[in-house]
DNA sequence: AATACAATAGTCAAAGATGGTCAGTATGCT
DNA sequence: AGCATACTGACCATCTTTGACTATTGTATT
């Protein structure tokens, strides 16, 4: 078996106990397969996007860390991934703000969340002197990372 | 756990504690932390500077101390409006990071909400290629955006 | 008063501890 | 062979911890 596909065995093991997030140390785990410590950014690069569902964010330093979440499948993750897709590289403010309303309604956001995800794309926010298709392009990067961000929480947009 | 989050807990622990100001002695707290005493500036220069919400006074020689203070805001709007003096034209995303945390802290914003924040204006959501410059001025812009979301709902009813 | 000494706290640069990137190399499949 | 995927290592970025040196203040001694 490939070294990438058993480290990926691995991590969805650890992922599938119970567990929806799993916190693991780059050097250890590189030492534990006995691979280079970049071979694990490699695993995480090809396997664990968020195309894939999941989720990773990390820290350097002394007790720096990696941490990988996984999104749900079946609910309403799928559908903010779906989102996700749909918004692509670029978004004009009324199909982004409509997005955005989707959310609300299906109660993946709450109204304040909606509105703040509003001022964070609306024309205040974007108003710097940028051709209108790089605005565009900004757009769909600050919803995506805001969306990614929601379905990384768990399922209680709590009203 | 490192050890500067530790320290960190333990001061806020004793700041949340109904005091408002707490005084130390940075020696004794080395030693109970059992690290060099340069660590504890570490500590309040990394977390708990005016842009965390905190303010530092100390002394030297026999009988020196060191004393924080948790900044005290009258109302939400005069913080709003701070944050407005202190964002200006161009935040870099460290002080950014700051400023959220404080709004969470202070309960002006609730914890998803503060990620929502963060991830709007994260290196992700920030990634198109930029001058750096034009980022903290983009950055800016759509924080105070948000900003002023949330001071318009300050005044209807409570999260 | 002036001086010396002890008790504190501050600064800063170096070392340590992690993780990230990327270009080049190896391997395996068609 | 040619292409795609896998792997590595050198170099980079970031965060933490420490220690040597410095600065300030209070107290004791002259």
């Amino acid at each position: 078996m490939r070294l990438s596909d058993a480290i990926e065995q691995f991590i969805k093991t650890m992922l599938t106990q119970d567990e929806q997030e799993i916190e693991l140390k780059r050097n250890e785990l590189a030492e534990y397969f006995n691979c280079a410590p970049s071979q694990i950014n490699y695993v995480l690069a090809t396997r664990f996007t968020p195309d894939h569902g999941y989720l990773i964010e990390s820290r350097r330093g002394g007790g720096g860390y990696i941490r990988i979440f996984r999104m749900e499948q079946d609910t309403s993750e799928q559908l903010l991934y779906m989102l996700h897709e749909r918004i692509g590289d670029s978004v004009d403010a009324l199909c982004a703000s409509h997005l955005i309303q989707q959310l609300e309604e299906r109660e993946l956001a709450t109204a304040a969340e909606a509105a703040l995800m509003l001022a964070a794309i609306g024309p205040q926010a974007l108003s710097l002197p940028l051709p209108p298709d790089m605005k565009d392009a900004l757009r769909a990067r600050i919803l995506k990372s805001m969306l990614l961000e929601i379905a990384r929480r768990g399922r209680e947009p709590k009203l």
